[in-house]
DNA sequence: GCAATGATTTACT
DNA sequence: GTAAATCATTGCC
């Protein structure tokens, strides 16, 4: 087994270099005694300094409020009533930075993320995309701020290099509503694996 | 209190 | 390639 990210790995103030670090690292999860886990392939930064961010400008709701807390808590975030969006909350207090798990590798519980994704067999596709991803590892809004440095949702770092001229920048999609901001190339993947989504 | 909408996925034409 | 599903959060009345 791999050695879980420390505190100070989230609370760093550069969220794209957070996110491209992610790459190759291993999401796991830990729900009544199942484990299950993969190697995050694709992230995306969200940063309060840009529109297409929940929290742009400092705004706060309810269902903001986690991003002011420290980095190192799950946000986990219900979309089109439909899908679970798994982030990571990263930087200091008051600064509402966060990064989007948007695809994984399948490593541990292969079975149970079938089960859960009502899947016969392992496919490509099984953690592509948010939406999937949240799936397959259980996630749900029950999961919502929890810490990974606890033992139910962490990340762990399980030597696994991926070299910069492996990593993929391009622009995020789904985020056209933000004008300018939705062009910035803060959407990263690993070069060449098959378990990213579509790209478009 | 109520209507509009979205960090998506899936299936169908 | 296009459209429908589906509901919590949001913002306005």
């Amino acid at each position: 087994m791999g050695s879980k990210l420390p505190l100070s790995f989230y609370r760093r103030d550069d969220v794209t270099l957070i996110a491209r670090e992610l790459l190759g690292k291993v999401l796991c999860t830990n729900f009544g005694g199942v484990l299950t886990s993969g190697i995050i392939v694709e992230t995306e930064a969200y940063s309060q300094s840009e529109k297409a961010c929940h929290a742009f400008g400092g705004k706060r709701t309810p269902r903001t409020e986690v991003f002011y807390n420290d980095g190192g808590l799950s946000y986990v975030y219900l979309c089109y009533g439909i899908h679970y969006l798994f982030n990571i909350i990263t930087n200091a207090a008051d600064t509402a930075d966060a990064v989007l798990i948007r695809a994984i590798e399948p490593v541990d519980g292969v079975e149970t993320m079938l089960r859960r994704r009502k899947m016969t067999k392992l496919e490509h596709r099984i953690g592509a995309g948010p939406g999937s991803v949240s799936q397959a590892l259980g996630l749900t809004k029950h999961h919502n701020a929890l810490d990974l440095t606890e033992d139910h949702v962490w990340l762990e770092r399980r030597g696994i290099k991926v070299p910069d001229d492996q990593i993929i920048a391009s622009p995020r999609v789904g985020v056209d509503y933000a004008g300018e901001d939705a062009l910035l190339p803060w959407r990263y993947r690993i070069a060449g694996s098959p378990w990213v989504s579509r790209a478009k």
